[in-house]
DNA sequence: AAATTCAGCGTACAACTGTACGCTAAAATA
DNA sequence: TATTTTAGCGTACAGTTGTACGCTGAATTT
């Protein structure tokens, strides 16, 4: 009942999925990865690499699947953080950092394949961000009292910012790293005093 | 002194040049083009790429210069328009559209190799955007009298934004591309908008 | 205890890759 | 006119890729 079989098998093919992030750098992304490779970093034969996926295609999804398991973690850290009392942009901006400090390769396939050459992937990934936006969103529609369209158009914006700035932070040394932060910090601040003209309500926000 | 050699070269080098852009598409990265395939659309034997290109790495290199060139004719026009008495955001964003539209595979290469896989690609890329973001940092300060420094993180924020709609623009439908080009205004007016705020003269602009 | 399932292996093959080498014919130079 | 240069070709080779096929032994089920 225990399943040794079916627990054995959850193994080696966790072990092919991080073999295949372990793969993932600067300058090797995942359409240049082979199948033989893989399995020869997960220490199997290449063949029975298709015990656990039908394709390499199969495998880069599960790992988009991973990637954003990962995403949604890091949103709700970063909901707790801001609850306790951080103020909303720099706790954001500090928590994305440390989530691309310590998952790098996650964030380098979300990020390569967003743009990449695999339609299915461009939708896995868009799928994943837009959660990401339509929080972000309505955070911003109930908390600044912003119209819900403007909201949403806010959002879209400040995710492009913080994904690109991440992208650019993924291969910079904690200094290089730290003067992009502070610049993605200002230019979230012009995104939000700039749609902040766009209030519900006509009457001005106090604080 | 015609030079009916030298001619010939140049000719089937810019073949080469084309068939790589062709075979580039929303399905197919310059990571994955091969040099015989590049070889057999330029209608050549493999071998004779040699002839012409060290590498496939360098013809890449010079794809991207060629690239980064239609980049700057497309800013020369816009400047143009700009001059003729156009509104600025929209001006500058119908033509960059425009561009996406007639090279939208000098655009791919640009968008894919900006985070792709080969350092000194990305380097090249990042030089392009470079030029871009200086010169509309340039505008900024001269015509909204914004701070230097300011300037230039609005630029760089403005040229993200613009350059990540124009990935998305890449695949889309002109419906979906019109929607999409009105949204990307908004965003840029909320960055002009909230930058505005850190003119160098404390006096705020009358315009 | 006997029968079944199945993760992993080894062999094999065809397709494709980059590229070394030497030839050829035509253009350029002397 | 005789010589040199060179763009392009064909052949050849070693390396890598994905995957079809059939086997094995151990876990699981009957």
């Amino acid at each position: 009942m225990a399943g040794v079989r079916a627990q054995q098998k959850q193994k080696t093919r966790q072990a092919l999925i991080e073999a295949a992030f372990n793969q993932l750098s600067a300058e090797h992304s995942f359409s240049n990865l082979s199948l033989r490779e893989v399995a020869r970093e997960a220490g199997i034969a290449p063949t029975s690499f298709y015990r656990h996926f039908k394709d390499m295609n199969e495998l880069g999804l599960t790992m988009v699947d991973e990637a954003g398991l990962t995403l949604r973690q890091l949103m709700r850290q970063a909901r707790r953080r801001i609850a306790k009392g951080g103020s909303v942009i720099n706790t954001s901006v500090h928590t994305f950092m440390e989530f691309i400090e310590q998952s790098s390769n996650q964030f380098r396939l979300l990020l390569r394949e967003r743009s990449g050459t695999s339609p299915a992937f461009r939708a896995a990934v868009a799928r994943e961000i837009k959660h990401f936006i339509l929080e972000l969103a309505h955070y911003l529609e109930t908390e600044t009292g912003v119209e819900a369209n403007h909201a949403h158009m806010q959002a879209e914006a400040m995710v492009t910012l913080v994904f690109s700035s991440g992208a650019e932070a993924l291969d910079q040394d904690s200094l290089q790293r730290a003067e992009l932060t502070e610049r993605l910090k200002w230019q979230l601040r012009y995104i939000a005093k700039g749609a902040a003209g766009y209030a519900k309500h006509p009457e001005p926000l106090k604080k």
